[in-house]
DNA sequence: AGTGCTATTGGTCACTTGTCCAATAATTGT
DNA sequence: ACAATTATTGGACAAGTGACCAATAGCACT
Protein backbone atom coordinates (compact mmCIF):
# COMPACT_ATOMS: atom_id res chain seq x y z
CA UNK A 1 0.00 0.00 0.00
CA UNK A 2 1.39 3.68 -0.75
CA UNK A 3 2.19 5.21 2.52
CA UNK A 4 0.98 8.62 2.44
CA UNK A 5 4.27 11.13 2.67
CA UNK A 6 2.37 13.31 4.13
CA UNK A 7 3.47 16.75 3.17
CA UNK A 8 4.39 18.57 6.41
CA UNK A 9 3.46 22.75 6.54
CA UNK A 10 5.29 24.75 9.01
CA UNK A 11 3.41 28.05 9.94
CA UNK A 12 4.09 30.72 12.09
CA UNK A 13 3.39 29.80 15.57
CA UNK A 14 1.37 32.52 16.24
CA UNK A 15 -0.82 32.17 13.34
CA UNK A 16 -1.15 28.20 13.89
CA UNK A 17 -2.45 29.02 17.69
CA UNK A 18 -4.89 31.04 16.31
CA UNK A 19 -6.12 28.22 13.44
CA UNK A 20 -6.52 25.85 16.40
CA UNK A 21 -8.56 28.42 18.08
CA UNK A 22 -10.87 28.81 14.90
CA UNK A 23 -11.48 25.60 14.22
CA UNK A 24 -11.61 24.89 18.18
CA UNK A 25 -14.55 27.47 18.44
CA UNK A 26 -15.93 26.61 15.38
CA UNK A 27 -16.78 22.95 16.37
CA UNK A 28 -17.67 24.22 20.05
CA UNK A 29 -20.48 26.21 18.44
CA UNK A 30 -21.87 23.62 16.04
CA UNK A 31 -21.21 20.43 17.67
CA UNK A 32 -20.74 21.62 21.33
CA UNK A 33 -17.67 21.81 24.15
CA UNK A 34 -17.18 18.33 24.45
CA UNK A 35 -16.67 17.64 21.16
CA UNK A 36 -13.86 19.93 20.74
CA UNK A 37 -11.34 17.12 21.94
CA UNK A 38 -7.46 17.32 20.74
CA UNK A 39 -7.76 14.71 17.90
CA UNK A 40 -11.42 16.00 16.67
CA UNK A 41 -9.57 20.19 16.32
CA UNK A 42 -6.42 17.82 15.02
CA UNK A 43 -8.61 16.27 12.37
CA UNK A 44 -10.36 19.21 11.40
CA UNK A 45 -6.76 20.75 10.66
CA UNK A 46 -5.04 17.95 8.97
CA UNK A 47 -2.15 17.56 11.32
CA UNK A 48 -1.52 15.24 13.70
CA UNK A 49 -2.74 15.64 17.51
CA UNK A 50 0.62 16.06 18.89
CA UNK A 51 0.84 19.75 17.31
CA UNK A 52 -2.45 20.46 19.45
CA UNK A 53 -1.02 19.61 22.68
CA UNK A 54 2.04 21.28 21.98
CA UNK A 55 0.19 24.46 21.59
CA UNK A 56 -2.15 23.92 24.13
CA UNK A 57 -0.57 21.36 26.62
CA UNK A 58 -3.92 21.73 28.74
CA UNK A 59 -6.61 20.89 26.45
CA UNK A 60 -8.85 22.43 28.83
CA UNK A 61 -7.60 25.58 28.26
CA UNK A 62 -7.91 25.18 24.83
CA UNK A 63 -11.63 24.68 25.23
CA UNK A 64 -11.97 27.85 27.35
CA UNK A 65 -10.52 30.14 25.10
CA UNK A 66 -12.21 28.34 22.43
CA UNK A 67 -15.72 29.19 24.07
CA UNK A 68 -14.82 32.76 24.86
CA UNK A 69 -13.50 33.09 20.95
CA UNK A 70 -16.96 31.83 20.44
CA UNK A 71 -18.66 33.64 22.67
CA UNK A 72 -17.45 36.56 22.07
CA UNK A 73 -17.45 37.07 18.49
CA UNK A 74 -21.06 36.33 18.38
CA UNK A 75 -21.66 38.84 20.85
CA UNK A 76 -19.94 41.42 18.42
CA UNK A 77 -22.60 40.51 15.49
CA UNK A 78 -25.34 40.98 17.94
CA UNK A 79 -24.15 43.51 20.09
CA UNK A 80 -20.99 45.45 17.94
CA UNK A 81 -19.19 48.13 20.29
CA UNK A 82 -16.86 50.52 18.63
CA UNK A 83 -18.62 51.66 15.51
CA UNK A 84 -21.55 52.79 17.14
CA UNK A 85 -24.36 52.67 13.94
CA UNK A 86 -28.10 53.39 14.66
CA UNK A 87 -29.67 54.76 17.89
CA UNK A 88 -29.86 52.54 21.16
CA UNK A 89 -33.10 51.78 20.18
CA UNK A 90 -32.66 50.54 16.77
CA UNK A 91 -29.48 48.57 18.26
CA UNK A 92 -31.69 47.44 20.77
CA UNK A 93 -34.08 46.59 17.88
CA UNK A 94 -31.97 44.33 16.54
CA UNK A 95 -30.12 42.23 19.35
CA UNK A 96 -33.95 41.01 19.87
CA UNK A 97 -35.09 40.38 16.68
CA UNK A 98 -31.52 38.08 16.26
CA UNK A 99 -32.57 36.77 19.54
CA UNK A 100 -35.66 35.32 18.02
CA UNK A 101 -33.97 34.27 14.65
CA UNK A 102 -32.76 30.65 14.11
CA UNK A 103 -28.99 31.57 14.03
CA UNK A 104 -28.96 32.38 17.52
CA UNK A 105 -29.69 28.65 18.64
CA UNK A 106 -25.84 27.56 18.17
CA UNK A 107 -24.93 30.32 20.17
CA UNK A 108 -27.96 29.69 22.90
CA UNK A 109 -27.05 25.93 22.69
CA UNK A 110 -23.02 26.85 23.52
CA UNK A 111 -23.82 28.97 26.66
CA UNK A 112 -26.10 25.95 28.23
CA UNK A 113 -22.74 23.88 27.44
CA UNK A 114 -20.74 26.02 28.66
CA UNK A 115 -22.66 27.39 31.99
CA UNK A 116 -22.69 23.62 32.99
CA UNK A 117 -19.59 22.60 32.36
CA UNK A 118 -18.00 25.11 34.30
CA UNK A 119 -19.53 23.36 36.73
CA UNK A 120 -16.09 21.12 36.49
CA UNK A 121 -13.86 23.04 34.69
CA UNK A 122 -11.84 26.19 36.65
CA UNK A 123 -10.98 27.73 33.24
CA UNK A 124 -13.69 27.47 31.89
CA UNK A 125 -15.87 28.76 34.75
CA UNK A 126 -13.98 32.12 34.66
CA UNK A 127 -14.03 32.34 30.37
CA UNK A 128 -17.47 32.07 31.29
CA UNK A 129 -17.55 34.98 33.85
CA UNK A 130 -16.17 37.24 31.80
CA UNK A 131 -18.26 36.61 28.90
CA UNK A 132 -21.10 37.27 30.81
CA UNK A 133 -19.58 40.27 32.24
CA UNK A 134 -18.68 41.58 28.91
CA UNK A 135 -22.15 40.67 27.83
CA UNK A 136 -23.87 42.48 30.63
CA UNK A 137 -21.42 46.01 30.17
CA UNK A 138 -22.44 45.79 26.48
CA UNK A 139 -25.80 45.90 26.82
CA UNK A 140 -25.71 48.42 29.71
CA UNK A 141 -24.14 50.59 27.69
CA UNK A 142 -26.30 50.74 25.22
CA UNK A 143 -29.39 51.72 27.95
CA UNK A 144 -27.44 54.13 29.88
CA UNK A 145 -26.72 55.57 26.36
CA UNK A 146 -30.32 55.23 25.61
CA UNK A 147 -31.67 56.80 29.15
CA UNK A 148 -29.09 59.76 28.95
CA UNK A 149 -30.55 60.88 25.31
CA UNK A 150 -34.29 60.86 27.10
CA UNK A 151 -35.27 57.89 25.15
CA UNK A 152 -35.51 55.29 27.90
CA UNK A 153 -36.90 56.37 31.07
CA UNK A 154 -34.52 53.94 33.46
CA UNK A 155 -33.87 54.31 36.92
CA UNK A 156 -31.81 51.68 37.44
CA UNK A 157 -29.61 50.60 34.43
CA UNK A 158 -28.04 47.80 35.84
CA UNK A 159 -31.46 46.35 37.38
CA UNK A 160 -32.44 46.40 33.56
CA UNK A 161 -29.90 44.77 32.07
CA UNK A 162 -30.06 42.09 34.46
CA UNK A 163 -33.71 41.69 34.11
CA UNK A 164 -33.26 41.54 30.44
CA UNK A 165 -30.18 39.12 30.74
CA UNK A 166 -32.68 36.98 32.73
CA UNK A 167 -35.14 36.17 30.59
CA UNK A 168 -32.61 35.78 27.42
CA UNK A 169 -31.08 33.58 29.02
CA UNK A 170 -34.40 31.27 30.60
CA UNK A 171 -35.50 31.57 27.07
CA UNK A 172 -32.16 29.91 25.87
CA UNK A 173 -32.56 27.28 28.28
CA UNK A 174 -34.78 25.78 26.24
CA UNK A 175 -32.76 25.81 23.58
CA UNK A 176 -32.48 21.59 23.31
CA UNK A 177 -35.77 21.01 23.39
CA UNK A 178 -37.25 19.57 20.36
CA UNK A 179 -40.58 19.78 21.22
CA UNK A 180 -42.65 22.07 19.05
CA UNK A 181 -44.50 23.65 22.09
CA UNK A 182 -44.89 26.86 21.87
CA UNK A 183 -47.08 30.41 22.80
CA UNK A 184 -47.32 33.45 21.95
CA UNK A 185 -46.05 34.91 25.03
CA UNK A 186 -42.49 33.45 24.37
CA UNK A 187 -42.10 34.84 20.46
CA UNK A 188 -41.18 38.13 21.80
CA UNK A 189 -40.97 37.72 25.57
CA UNK A 190 -37.21 39.50 25.80
CA UNK A 191 -38.61 42.56 23.60
CA UNK A 192 -41.53 43.09 25.50
CA UNK A 193 -39.43 42.57 29.19
CA UNK A 194 -37.18 45.47 27.76
CA UNK A 195 -39.92 47.88 27.35
CA UNK A 196 -41.26 47.59 30.37
CA UNK A 197 -38.21 47.99 32.08
CA UNK A 198 -37.02 50.71 30.11
CA UNK A 199 -40.50 52.27 30.56
CA UNK A 200 -40.94 51.82 26.30
CA UNK A 201 -44.28 51.58 24.89
CA UNK A 202 -45.36 48.55 23.63
CA UNK A 203 -44.20 47.32 20.56
CA UNK A 204 -41.39 49.60 20.00
CA UNK A 205 -38.88 46.58 20.60
CA UNK A 206 -40.71 43.99 19.55
CA UNK A 207 -42.08 43.57 15.71
CA UNK B 1 -2.79 -11.23 51.76
CA UNK B 2 -6.29 -11.80 53.17
CA UNK B 3 -8.80 -12.25 50.36
CA UNK B 4 -12.40 -10.75 51.08
CA UNK B 5 -14.80 -12.65 50.92
CA UNK B 6 -17.41 -11.10 50.09
CA UNK B 7 -20.52 -12.05 51.26
CA UNK B 8 -23.06 -11.66 48.80
CA UNK B 9 -26.35 -9.77 49.35
CA UNK B 10 -29.33 -11.01 46.88
CA UNK B 11 -32.36 -8.79 46.68
CA UNK B 12 -35.64 -9.03 45.47
CA UNK B 13 -35.15 -7.53 41.69
CA UNK B 14 -36.93 -4.97 41.76
CA UNK B 15 -36.44 -3.36 45.03
CA UNK B 16 -32.91 -3.71 43.48
CA UNK B 17 -33.53 -1.70 40.66
CA UNK B 18 -34.94 0.85 43.14
CA UNK B 19 -31.64 0.82 45.01
CA UNK B 20 -29.71 1.55 41.80
CA UNK B 21 -31.90 4.56 40.56
CA UNK B 22 -31.93 6.29 44.82
CA UNK B 23 -28.22 5.89 44.60
CA UNK B 24 -28.10 7.21 41.00
CA UNK B 25 -30.52 9.70 41.56
CA UNK B 26 -28.92 11.10 44.59
CA UNK B 27 -25.26 11.17 43.06
CA UNK B 28 -26.76 13.12 40.08
CA UNK B 29 -28.62 15.54 42.28
CA UNK B 30 -25.14 16.25 44.28
CA UNK B 31 -22.50 15.68 42.24
CA UNK B 32 -24.13 15.36 38.24
CA UNK B 33 -25.21 13.21 35.62
CA UNK B 34 -21.91 12.59 34.21
CA UNK B 35 -20.61 11.57 37.60
CA UNK B 36 -23.52 8.47 37.65
CA UNK B 37 -21.27 5.89 36.12
CA UNK B 38 -21.96 2.15 36.18
CA UNK B 39 -19.09 2.18 38.24
CA UNK B 40 -19.78 4.97 40.62
CA UNK B 41 -23.18 3.83 41.42
CA UNK B 42 -21.85 0.08 42.02
CA UNK B 43 -19.50 1.91 44.51
CA UNK B 44 -22.23 3.57 46.60
CA UNK B 45 -24.42 0.16 46.85
CA UNK B 46 -21.37 -2.11 48.00
CA UNK B 47 -21.81 -4.14 44.58
CA UNK B 48 -20.14 -5.21 41.44
CA UNK B 49 -20.32 -2.87 38.32
CA UNK B 50 -22.23 -5.74 36.35
CA UNK B 51 -24.95 -5.64 38.61
CA UNK B 52 -25.97 -2.31 37.58
CA UNK B 53 -24.64 -2.94 34.49
CA UNK B 54 -27.36 -6.17 34.70
CA UNK B 55 -30.19 -3.75 35.80
CA UNK B 56 -29.89 -1.29 33.58
CA UNK B 57 -28.12 -2.66 30.09
CA UNK B 58 -27.72 0.87 28.61
CA UNK B 59 -25.77 3.09 30.87
CA UNK B 60 -28.03 5.85 29.26
CA UNK B 61 -31.47 5.13 30.34
CA UNK B 62 -30.28 4.56 33.91
CA UNK B 63 -29.03 8.34 33.77
CA UNK B 64 -31.93 9.31 32.40
CA UNK B 65 -34.13 7.59 35.13
CA UNK B 66 -31.79 8.86 37.74
CA UNK B 67 -32.51 12.68 36.33
CA UNK B 68 -36.29 12.18 36.21
CA UNK B 69 -36.42 10.33 39.74
CA UNK B 70 -34.88 13.34 41.42
CA UNK B 71 -36.52 16.15 39.57
CA UNK B 72 -39.88 14.70 40.07
CA UNK B 73 -38.88 13.84 43.95
CA UNK B 74 -37.69 17.68 44.40
CA UNK B 75 -40.98 18.86 42.54
CA UNK B 76 -43.49 17.50 44.68
CA UNK B 77 -41.90 19.19 47.37
CA UNK B 78 -41.54 22.44 45.71
CA UNK B 79 -45.04 22.22 44.06
CA UNK B 80 -47.03 19.42 45.94
CA UNK B 81 -49.92 18.13 43.78
CA UNK B 82 -52.15 16.06 46.38
CA UNK B 83 -52.74 17.07 49.94
CA UNK B 84 -53.53 20.66 48.61
CA UNK B 85 -52.40 22.21 51.79
CA UNK B 86 -53.20 26.21 52.10
CA UNK B 87 -54.27 28.18 49.16
CA UNK B 88 -52.94 28.72 45.91
CA UNK B 89 -51.52 32.11 46.86
CA UNK B 90 -50.08 30.60 50.21
CA UNK B 91 -48.05 27.51 47.76
CA UNK B 92 -47.17 30.35 45.46
CA UNK B 93 -45.34 31.96 48.15
CA UNK B 94 -43.51 28.89 49.68
CA UNK B 95 -42.62 27.71 46.24
CA UNK B 96 -40.73 31.35 45.34
CA UNK B 97 -39.49 31.24 48.96
CA UNK B 98 -37.86 27.97 48.47
CA UNK B 99 -37.00 28.68 44.94
CA UNK B 100 -34.56 31.88 46.38
CA UNK B 101 -32.87 29.15 48.94
CA UNK B 102 -29.86 27.55 49.13
CA UNK B 103 -31.25 24.32 48.84
CA UNK B 104 -32.18 24.90 45.52
CA UNK B 105 -28.89 25.48 43.95
CA UNK B 106 -28.42 21.72 43.42
CA UNK B 107 -31.82 21.50 41.58
CA UNK B 108 -30.96 24.25 39.52
CA UNK B 109 -27.43 22.41 38.51
CA UNK B 110 -29.03 19.54 38.15
CA UNK B 111 -32.10 20.97 35.41
CA UNK B 112 -28.68 22.95 33.85
CA UNK B 113 -27.07 19.66 33.63
CA UNK B 114 -30.05 17.91 32.22
CA UNK B 115 -30.79 20.22 29.31
CA UNK B 116 -27.18 20.79 27.99
CA UNK B 117 -26.65 16.86 28.47
CA UNK B 118 -30.09 16.16 26.74
CA UNK B 119 -28.61 17.31 23.43
CA UNK B 120 -26.54 14.30 22.92
CA UNK B 121 -28.99 11.60 24.86
CA UNK B 122 -32.32 10.87 23.27
CA UNK B 123 -33.65 9.30 26.41
CA UNK B 124 -32.59 12.19 28.61
CA UNK B 125 -34.29 14.56 26.31
CA UNK B 126 -37.14 12.78 26.49
CA UNK B 127 -37.05 12.79 30.36
CA UNK B 128 -36.40 16.47 30.40
CA UNK B 129 -39.30 17.61 28.40
CA UNK B 130 -41.28 15.12 30.33
CA UNK B 131 -40.44 16.92 33.75
CA UNK B 132 -40.83 20.23 32.25
CA UNK B 133 -44.38 19.43 31.41
CA UNK B 134 -45.18 18.34 34.81
CA UNK B 135 -43.55 21.32 35.97
CA UNK B 136 -45.42 23.06 33.95
CA UNK B 137 -48.75 21.61 34.72
CA UNK B 138 -48.36 21.85 38.16
CA UNK B 139 -47.55 25.82 38.20
CA UNK B 140 -50.81 26.54 35.74
CA UNK B 141 -53.10 24.52 37.93
CA UNK B 142 -51.92 26.53 41.03
CA UNK B 143 -52.56 29.91 38.48
CA UNK B 144 -55.73 28.40 37.62
CA UNK B 145 -57.10 27.83 40.90
CA UNK B 146 -56.49 31.34 42.10
CA UNK B 147 -58.03 32.36 39.14
CA UNK B 148 -60.97 30.68 39.76
CA UNK B 149 -61.13 32.01 43.31
CA UNK B 150 -60.67 35.47 41.91
CA UNK B 151 -57.09 35.76 44.02
CA UNK B 152 -55.45 36.35 40.92
CA UNK B 153 -56.16 38.43 37.58
CA UNK B 154 -55.07 36.22 34.86
CA UNK B 155 -56.36 36.09 31.06
CA UNK B 156 -53.88 34.03 29.97
CA UNK B 157 -52.52 31.42 32.36
CA UNK B 158 -50.20 29.55 30.23
CA UNK B 159 -48.97 32.37 29.34
CA UNK B 160 -48.61 33.52 32.86
CA UNK B 161 -46.77 30.17 33.64
CA UNK B 162 -44.57 29.96 30.93
CA UNK B 163 -43.20 33.98 31.96
CA UNK B 164 -43.04 32.77 35.55
CA UNK B 165 -40.61 29.57 33.95
CA UNK B 166 -39.10 31.49 32.05
CA UNK B 167 -37.47 33.55 34.78
CA UNK B 168 -37.01 30.79 37.23
CA UNK B 169 -35.04 29.01 34.67
CA UNK B 170 -32.89 32.12 33.83
CA UNK B 171 -31.74 32.65 37.33
CA UNK B 172 -31.33 29.09 37.71
CA UNK B 173 -28.75 29.03 34.48
CA UNK B 174 -26.01 31.24 36.77
CA UNK B 175 -26.34 28.26 39.13
CA UNK B 176 -22.58 27.03 38.83
CA UNK B 177 -21.23 31.08 38.99
CA UNK B 178 -19.18 31.43 41.83
CA UNK B 179 -18.79 35.41 41.33
CA UNK B 180 -20.60 37.02 44.27
CA UNK B 181 -22.03 39.28 41.70
CA UNK B 182 -25.16 40.11 42.87
CA UNK B 183 -27.83 42.63 42.43
CA UNK B 184 -30.99 43.66 44.67
CA UNK B 185 -32.89 43.23 41.45
CA UNK B 186 -32.02 39.52 41.25
CA UNK B 187 -33.10 38.93 44.74
CA UNK B 188 -37.03 37.84 44.37
CA UNK B 189 -37.13 38.72 40.57
CA UNK B 190 -39.35 35.19 39.96
CA UNK B 191 -41.49 36.39 42.77
CA UNK B 192 -42.07 39.82 41.56
CA UNK B 193 -42.65 38.51 38.34
CA UNK B 194 -45.55 36.31 39.06
CA UNK B 195 -47.02 39.44 40.99
CA UNK B 196 -46.97 41.23 38.02
CA UNK B 197 -48.34 38.74 35.61
CA UNK B 198 -50.54 37.74 38.07
CA UNK B 199 -51.87 40.89 39.08
CA UNK B 200 -50.98 41.01 42.86
CA UNK B 201 -49.59 43.93 44.18
CA UNK B 202 -46.11 44.09 45.46
CA UNK B 203 -45.07 42.54 47.79
CA UNK B 204 -47.52 39.89 48.20
CA UNK B 205 -45.55 37.15 46.67
CA UNK B 206 -42.27 38.45 47.31
CA UNK B 207 -41.15 38.37 50.89
C1' DA C 1 24.80 25.95 -0.19
C1' DG C 2 24.99 24.87 4.20
C1' DT C 3 23.50 25.08 9.12
C1' DG C 4 20.75 25.73 13.29
C1' DC C 5 16.37 26.23 15.19
C1' DT C 6 11.98 24.38 16.07
C1' DA C 7 7.41 23.24 14.19
C1' DT C 8 5.65 18.86 13.33
C1' DT C 9 5.26 13.99 13.26
C1' DG C 10 4.31 9.25 14.86
C1' DG C 11 3.87 6.60 18.43
C1' DT C 12 3.18 5.18 23.28
C1' DC C 13 1.17 5.23 27.90
C1' DA C 14 -2.21 5.30 31.61
C1' DC C 15 -6.82 6.02 32.55
C1' DT C 16 -11.89 5.89 32.19
C1' DT C 17 -15.82 4.63 30.07
C1' DG C 18 -19.83 1.07 28.62
C1' DT C 19 -20.73 -3.57 27.43
C1' DC C 20 -20.62 -8.38 27.67
C1' DC C 21 -20.22 -13.24 29.67
C1' DA C 22 -19.12 -17.56 32.08
C1' DA C 23 -18.89 -19.00 36.78
C1' DT C 24 -20.72 -18.80 41.36
C1' DA C 25 -23.74 -18.75 45.26
C1' DA C 26 -28.07 -17.32 47.56
C1' DT C 27 -32.80 -18.08 47.65
C1' DT C 28 -37.03 -20.49 46.51
C1' DG C 29 -39.72 -24.45 45.71
C1' DT C 30 -40.33 -29.34 46.11
C1' DA D 1 -32.57 -32.11 52.52
C1' DC D 2 -32.16 -31.42 47.87
C1' DA D 3 -32.56 -29.24 43.30
C1' DA D 4 -33.58 -25.47 40.23
C1' DT D 5 -33.68 -20.78 39.37
C1' DT D 6 -31.35 -16.58 38.94
C1' DA D 7 -29.16 -12.62 41.36
C1' DT D 8 -24.48 -11.60 41.70
C1' DT D 9 -19.64 -11.87 40.91
C1' DG D 10 -15.12 -11.33 38.61
C1' DG D 11 -12.97 -10.51 34.77
C1' DA D 12 -12.25 -9.27 30.01
C1' DC D 13 -12.69 -6.32 25.96
C1' DA D 14 -12.78 -2.30 22.76
C1' DA D 15 -13.13 2.51 22.32
C1' DG D 16 -11.99 7.08 23.50
C1' DT D 17 -9.63 10.44 26.20
C1' DG D 18 -5.31 13.71 27.65
C1' DA D 19 -0.53 13.68 28.15
C1' DC D 20 4.09 12.91 26.85
C1' DC D 21 8.46 12.35 23.93
C1' DA D 22 12.20 11.18 20.72
C1' DA D 23 12.83 11.64 15.87
C1' DT D 24 12.10 14.21 11.71
C1' DA D 25 11.92 17.88 8.34
C1' DG D 26 10.73 22.67 6.93
C1' DC D 27 12.21 27.30 7.18
C1' DA D 28 15.28 31.33 8.19
C1' DC D 29 19.64 32.85 8.54
C1' DT D 30 24.38 33.12 7.55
Amino acid sequence: MSRAPTPRIRKNPAERRDEILDAAARIALAEGLEIVTVRRVAEDLQVRPGLISHYFPSAEEMVSEAFARAAHAELETLLPAEPTTGTPLERLRDFFLRSAGDDYLALSRLWLNARHTSRFRPSLQDAVQQQEAITRDRLMAIIIEGRDQDLFSCPDPLGATLEILVVVDGLGSYANDTSDYWHASLADLSARTAERVLGLSPGTLAG
